[in-house]
DNA sequence: TCGAGACATCGATGTTCGTCGATGTATTTA
DNA sequence: TAAATACATCGACGAACATCGATGTCTCGA
């Protein structure tokens, strides 16, 4: 129960042989560099006010479907500002694109919010 | 069930008036800018491979408390950097800070993680 | 075939971010 | 009290980002 608090203490008399001062015993468990950059690039498409807003009206439309001419009005950008927003969240698995005749519309991609959801709850 | 698609045709018919080409049946009930600011505030804060690690790290410690010096080994980085992103994480509501003696040892706050998973689900 | 509309892409610009070295602060030990 | 350790803060620098105007591409209707 008190394994952490033992072996920190336990460091604080080893500390002596190299700059190495507390406990290594992490590192091996922890989430690879290459699996952290995947999971980087996906929250960071959710880490701008304006590509989270776009996310809320794509799902809250009636059909869950969106074009681009949708947005530029309500989140006060300019058009090509919300087609780099859309790319970023195609980009990152969150958004599906299909166009049809000159629209372009956007939709959820089915369970992707939900699976980074999962990875946050898992980690707790 | 073709609601949106039919006042999309609608709405290009009526592509007249002014400006505006598209149904304009979005933005209240849109994500609100301060919450939208709120919520990039976080994920922005997970929005970095070297953060996401470094709740990895916290996460899976025996204690589930780790002090600085355990992550400036696995992460390959400077101690002000590694302070840097802690105070990033803590400021995001995502970790909290004791500090014991001489070391900072920080910890994941509670439900922190699980609400903002619960965001993403209930959006979805 | 031509013009207009919807959207994507490009290039530029101001801002934010990640990282580092240097320095400051607080606590423990001698 | 003085030295050492753990950590935070500061200032700087290069990279990445958000935004915009201008332009390119594609589709539809006249």
């Amino acid at each position: 129960m008190t394994t952490a608090t033992a072996s920190r203490a336990l460091a604080d008399t080893a500390c002596e042989a190299e700059a190495a001062c507390c406990v290594p015993t992490h590192g091996q468990n922890a989430l690879e560099p290459a699996e952290a950059n995947a999971l980087a690039t996906r929250f960071k498409a959710l880490a701008d006010p304006n590509r989270l807003r776009i996310l809320s009206i794509v799902s809250s439309s009636a059909e869950a479907e969106t074009c681009v001419c949708d947005l530029t009005e309500p989140l006060d950008l300019g058009q090509p500002t919300v087609s780099h927003h859309l790319k970023i969240l195609v980009d990152a698995g969150l958004l599906n694109r299909e166009k049809r005749g000159v629209w372009a519309y956007y939709s959820l991609a089915p369970n992707a919010l939900d699976s980074l959801a999962a990875t946050l709850t898992q980690k707790a």
